[in-house]
RNA sequence: CGCGGGGUGGAGCAGCCCGGUAGCUCGUCAGGCUCAUAACCUGAAGGUCGUUGGUUCAAAUCCAACCCCCGCAA
């Protein structure tokens, strides 16, 4: 029996979930995301959210309200006669009136093993605080941010270089399968919640962006994990001196390196830094202005004198 | 009209200010050496220097317009 669903979604994350519901057979009758936002360098173009192209290439209504509080809009919602809400990285708060405007509630796909992780960005988190673990997790929706009650997990390995955006493309597509699974279940009156943890709650805030910076002061796992959580976006980044002149560069990928010398200190020709403690070898970099390359190729147009100290 | 960097053989860069026969570190191919934790030696191929127009005896280099890429900021 296909169900009538309103998704909400917004980034690239929600795009397989939609699609998966799709695939399920389950009747779209809205999609909600957040309207298109000036994007690009020239300041003028409106982009569509990954969300809205996924919908409009699967011919589903489109709805991008700013705001949901207003009793219009919540009108508008429930006049849908929807039977779930299913919302992953929707990105507006839920009002209580739009949680109880459907006849089975809203659903959330979030990506952490919560109560650890809660809020905007936790793939980035659990990875820049080192969890060798993750998951996604199917929670039924409260007033709270991400502390309702759990219906089904699936549990992830983090692999040790693992990047976030590694582990986003992961989780997104295990996320899809497990929202589907988990409506099936709901369907048939077989989807038991269980209320989280009430030890352990973390919260995943937004990254800033004074916590891109890299600082070679920090242990190098410190520094590694740090990389492999803000990459590729927003990126870690720090300064080096090219041609006479401190540039700003991005910092994509790294690994932990054997060595030991003053905080970011260059320790060989291939782009070994020292760290507060121990070492970590830059891997993959972009210049201001360039794309990203492994380290052998900036090194082959930028030399890089052993000794330098980085900023 | 938000600020800024950039488009040079397959890759990453220099050269541009002070116009005059295209350079560096790699890669590729051929041969040698031989098994080297991103080896070494010798030789070779490969470029309308983003596009269009202008200035000039001469433009990668100066001028104008346009296209594309990227960093910051939102």
């Amino acid at each position: 029996m296909p169900l009538r669903i309103i998704f909400m979604g917004t980034p690239h994350f929600s795009v397989p979930t939609l699609e998966a519901l799709v695939e399920a057979g389950h009747q779209i009758v809205a999609v909600y995301t957040q309207p298109p936002r000036p994007a690009g360098r020239r300041g003028l173009d409106l982009t569509a959210s990954p969300v809205q192209q996924a919908a409009e290439r699967l011919g589903l209504e489109v709805r991008s309200p700013v705001t949901l509080r207003d009793a219009a809009e919540q009108a508008a919602f429930a006049a849908l006669d929807a039977d779930v809400a299913v919302v992953v990285a929707y990105g507006l708060l839920l009002p209580p009136a739009i949680l109880a405007a459907t006849r089975l509630g809203a659903y959330n796909g979030h990506a952490s093993l919560l109560p650890r992780w809660r809020g905007a960005a936790p793939i980035q988190r659990a990875i820049m605080a080192g969890d060798t673990e993750t998951g996604m997790m199917i929670m039924k929706m409260e007033e709270g941010l991400d502390t309702g009650p759990v219906g089904l997990v699936d549990r992830v390995e983090i692999g040790a270089d693992e990047t976030a955006g590694e582990l986003h493309d992961r989780l997104m597509h295990v996320g899809g399968r497990l929202m589907v699974e988990a409506l099936a279940k709901l369907e048939a009156g077989k989807l038991a919640l269980e209320p989280q943890a009430a030890d352990g709650a973390t919260y995943a805030g937004k990254i800033a962006k004074t916590e891109t910076r890299i600082d070679w002061k920090l242990p190098a796992t410190e520094i590694h994990n740090r990389v492999r959580g803000l990459a590729p976006f927003p990126g870690a980044w720090c300064e080096i001196e090219i041609a006479g002149r401190l540039e700003r560069v991005k910092i994509l990928r790294s690994a932990l390196a054997k060595g030991s010398g003053a905080a970011g200190e260059i320790l060989d020709d291939r782009m070994t830094v020292a760290c507060g403690e121990g070492a970590v070898r830059l891997v993959e970099i972009q210049r201001a202005g360039g794309k990203p390359v492994k380290a052998g190729e900036f090194l082959h147009g930028t030399r890089i004198e052993q000794g330098t100290i980085l900023p």
